[in-house]
DNA sequence: GTCGATGCAAAGAATTTGCAGGACC
DNA sequence: GGTCCTGCAAATTCTTTGCATCGAC
């Protein structure tokens, strides 16, 4: 059985966000540290709704206009990824610098929770593909669905 | 190098998609079979709008809610995979019976063109995870992503 | 002090839904 | 003929944009 994680915490992404920030030239704000803050505390991959939410009942609400933008700004950034898993809304979690480890999801198709998993076996098997590939291969995802376990007793 | 493939013509799917939506007791419908038709005839994932642009511009225009729902009564009577890159369009390619040939997808990080591609290390790879992982796993999808050649070169 | 960043509210895009009329079995 | 299906248009949902104001450097 594949690693099921308790998805990485990780520890020193918050403070690699800020530096990257300003290593590329973008003002260091409270909105910008705020929503970095909490995306660092989580443990899966969040939505802009969930974060806006999480930030008001925090007691510091942020406009979903800087929400939205932040996020694009720090996917661009490499800081985040993120993922689309068909249910019309964006996700993003923390990016690992190049070489760390990388983690997939399973999503179930009844309930929609999504939980975090490695596998090295796998993850060789793509790496090797990707280097096989005809075109320059970036990065890579991989999706697995079914019905989880507690839909399937439920 | 693994197959890149021009995406399987699934012949048989017209009919078997017509039999199946019988089967489950819907109605075969002109709207139903114009959609079944002008999807199978295509190689690659379709958005709704490029289908809806596809029948207007064959003459036989269809109301993109009969789209919307048709592809969404496909997706469940598992006649059609809905995918998703991340553009925020949700595309729907043909699924074949289960234990047909599988395939993955490729996306141009700069122009979004997507490519089709089958390998069989990964299959095996993802399958066996499957098998191993902990919960029931009935799909699974794999995104490579990167600079296609015409991109680099350009 | 300047220029980038924020937030509101309005715009946009993709998809869903309500409902009256039309098509299939 | 009854019921399911269709298509229009309005509604929803997620996300982006315009613009006046505010804050970081």
């Amino acid at each position: 059985m594949p690693d099921e994680i308790e998805p990485y915490i990780p520890s020193g992404w918050v403070g690699r966000a800020e530096t990257e920030l300003r290593r590329a030239g973008y003002h260091s704000t409270l909105p910008r540290s705020t929503i970095t803050e909490a995306i660092g505390s989580k443990h899966c991959a969040i939505t802009a709704d969930e974060l806006s939410q999480e930030l008001r009942r925090g007691g510091r609400p942020i406009g979903n206009a800087t929400i939205y933008r932040t996020l694009e700004l720090f996917e661009q950034l490499r800081l985040l990824r993120r993922l689309d898993f068909g249910d019309g809304v964006a996700r993003y979690e923390p990016m690992l610098p190049e070489g760390g480890h990388h983690h997939h999801h399973y999503v179930c198709s009844s309930c929609g929770t999504v939980t975090a998993f490695e596998d090295e076996a796998v993850e060789e098997a793509i790496e090797e593909l990707s280097e096989r590939f005809g075109q320059r291969v970036e990065e890579h995802e991989l999706i697995l669905r079914g019905t989880c376990s507690s839909c399937l007793d439920g």
